[in-house]
DNA sequence: CTAGGGTTAG
């Protein structure tokens, strides 16, 4: 006789529930959460601290800040604890500021910050932009007596490391000084030296190091890969002690980022436990390359691997796509996002935006962007470029007075955007005051890249000498990107004597773009000046122009289609240069003030064919 | 707290 099933007694359940409520904190099942969540209200159970710091750490862990503002406003005299573990849940959805508020918030009830909130704090500080506010935190800690813990010296160390130049400096000095380094110290330094490109002194630090463990072999396999020695990186993967995930998926992404896609689907094949990581990296690395339905093809392959695509994976993919023009798998995966009822994150949203518009379809970009309920900084800038990259200077500006309507402050990339919206339109005006006022009005400082905006602004407008005065008059040594945009302007304004005067000293410069050299050759050309041209064409012979040779390229119907200059290899070769004919002809009528009425014998219509092309120029190798 | 895929950028 078999035993009789026994009914789940009230001891079980209750035993069933305490097991779930001390796992709470790492349950990602929000169904599941929602369900302890009702129980805790009905056992009066809400009044105690722990169980509601868990709450919210299985809240924001189910991306669900807002149940854990709610749970966290119902609170009457929050402790340290709960504090923290708010700040932390504001921080991991990318709310720093909120964060930051919380911080002086819990000082006001007089509650003191402990390393704990400090360490949270700083995981904020990702970029140069926080550069003051990481010694900020500096100050505090040593005035508050937190200045001894190994961790939150760390958590700092690597914080100054995310903060540009000055941060390194400081980072560095603080390491010296460190007495009681750790793994981690070291690691964080070896990872920031090579993220600065100082793979000597890494190599001399991890010497140094009295320990190596996974982590640190990984960041010297970075970064041979980061400085494009693949040979160096597999004879370092090869006499790795040990070897994890993190190893192979570096080396992966190192292959498929050097366009060897070849080799980095071997190691993908021969890579014993394939993680969501790698998946995503040789799926991206297909779409990147345009090979489509190699891409849809493991992107199946992976979930009959019973691998769930997670937020990473679709950034990832729909960023690829984006990168190369790939509509239709973009598209794809949209659909089988909304098909499945993923809840599709602000971030994800942003990402189809810019996948949308920059494969051409703005109303796509305009669709995913109207539908958001949450829409973010991100969101506004990435819509504003889009409209920008369309040639839509009028709806850019709109959308940049909407942004502030709804309360959000343009940043940085929100005015490249804006500025490059201005540019591509012809706004020169509109431009030229955005920039007089995003420091006044918005509180941005003006980066080398602002100015670069304004040079071709400027530059395309026909405005040469002012554009030279702002080269004159900035606080930045040009870059080649500067001198580009000079060396464009003359050309299309044929400002032969300008260039030259301008430029003089240019050519005695170490001068390495190769775009501008072109440029600059073809200005000489237009003024017969042989000598200086036959002069620029052998700089650029010297320093190996050509070698990153710019191609167009279409996706249509799956199939991807590349092209480079004077290419004839095409099977539709002479259609296409049929096409092109078409098109300039058609610019130059409009140029001369015809209509679009004018009608021209186009093998495609004009409209299906802007709307399904992309020009995207992207480096080979 | 450190390493891998990953939104906006003349």
């Amino acid at each position: 006789m078999s035993t009789p099933k026994r009914a789940p007694t009230w001891f079980s359940a209750r035993r069933l529930f305490e097991r779930k409520l001390s796992e709470l904190h790492h349950c990602t099942d929000l169904n599941q959460v929602n369900q302890i969540h009702a129980i805790i209200y009905k056992s009066n159970l809400h009044r105690d601290s722990l169980i509601t710091a868990k709450l919210i750490s299985a809240f924001s862990l189910c991306r669900r800040i807002d149940s854990a503002i709610k749970v966290f406003n119902q609170i009457e005299k929050p402790d340290l604890h709960l504090y923290n573990v708010f700040v932390r849940a504001q921080i991991l959805d990318s709310q720093s500021s909120q964060a930051f508020a919380t911080f002086f918030e819990m000082q006001i009830n007089g509650v003191l910050p402990d390393t704990f909130t400090y360490s949270f704090l700083l995981k904020a500080c990702s970029d140069q932009s926080w550069f003051k506010v990481v010694t900020l935190i500096n100050t505090h800690l040593i005035k508050y007596g937190l200045f001894d813990d190994v961790l939150i010296l760390n958590s700092l160390v690597n914080s100054y490391l995310n903060c540009g130049l000055m941060g390194f400096c400081l980072a560095e000095k603080l390491f010296s000084i460190m007495v009681d380094r750790d793994a981690v110290t070291y690691n964080c330094m070896l990872s920031g030296l090579v993220k600065v490109g100082k793979l000597d002194e890494a190599l001399k630090l991890f010497d140094e190091m009295p320990e190596r463990d996974t982590v640190s072999w990984n960041i010297v396999l970075d970064g041979y890969v980061r400085s494009g020695d693949l040979n160096l990186a597999i004879e370092l993967f090869e006499k790795m002690p040990s070897r994890d995930s993190v190893s192979w998926c570096t080396l992966i992404s190192g292959y498929s980022k050097s366009g060897d896609l070849k080799t980095a689907r071997i190691l993908f094949e021969k890579m014993p436990a394939k993680n969501l990581v790698a998946w995503t990296t040789i799926i991206a690395a297909y779409a990147a390359k345009g090979i489509v339905k190699e891409a849809i093809a493991l992107y199946d392959q992976m979930q009959v691997a019973s691998m769930k695509p997670d937020e990473g994976t679709i950034i990832g993919i729909l960023a690829a796509c984006a990168a190369s023009g790939v509509l239709g798998l973009g598209e794809r995966i949209h659909y089988s996002l909304n098909k499945s009822g993923y809840r599709c994150s602000t971030r994800v949203l942003n990402t189809l935006i810019d996948m949308y518009a920059k494969c051409g379809s703005l109303n796509g970009a305009l669709t995913i962007f109207n539908g958001m309920e949450k829409k973010d900084i991100t969101s506004w800038s990435t819509m504003i470029h889009a409209s920008a990259i369309h040639g839509h200077g009028e709806m850019a500006l709109h959308l940049f007075s909407k942004m502030k309507q709804e309360g959000f402050a343009p940043d940085r990339v929100t005015f490249i955007g804006i500025l490059s919206a201005c540019n591509h339109t012809g706004l020169v005006d509109e431009g030229i005051h955005l920039f007089y006022t995003m420091e006044k009005d918005y509180g941005v400082v003006p980066e080398i890249v602002h100015y670069g905006c304004m040079i071709d602004l400027l530059g395309r407008g026909g405005r040469l000498k002012e554009a030279f005065r702002l080269v004159q008059n900035m606080p930045f040594e040009p870059n080649n990107k500067i001198w580009g945009a000079l060396i464009g302007a003359c050309r299309k304004h044929y400002a032969v004597a300008l260039a030259e005067e301008e430029l003089k000293h240019l050519l005695q410069l170490d001068f390495t773009d190769s775009g501008s050299l072109s440029m600059l050759s073809s200005i000489y050309a237009i003024s017969g000046d042989w000598n200086n041209f036959a002069n620029a064409r052998l700089r650029m012979r010297n320093i190996g122009c050509g070698k990153p040779s710019g191609a167009s390229s279409v996706e249509v119907d799956n199939e991807f289609h590349e092209f480079t200059a004077m290419d004839q290899s095409h099977p539709k070769c002479d259609m296409v240069y049929e096409m092109i004919d078409g098109l300039t002809q058609h610019i130059k009528m409009r140029a001369a003030g015809h209509g679009a009425e004018a009608h021209f014998n186009l093998p495609v219509p004009v409209d299906d064919f802007m709307q399904r092309s992309t020009d995207q120029l992207y480096r080979n190798n």
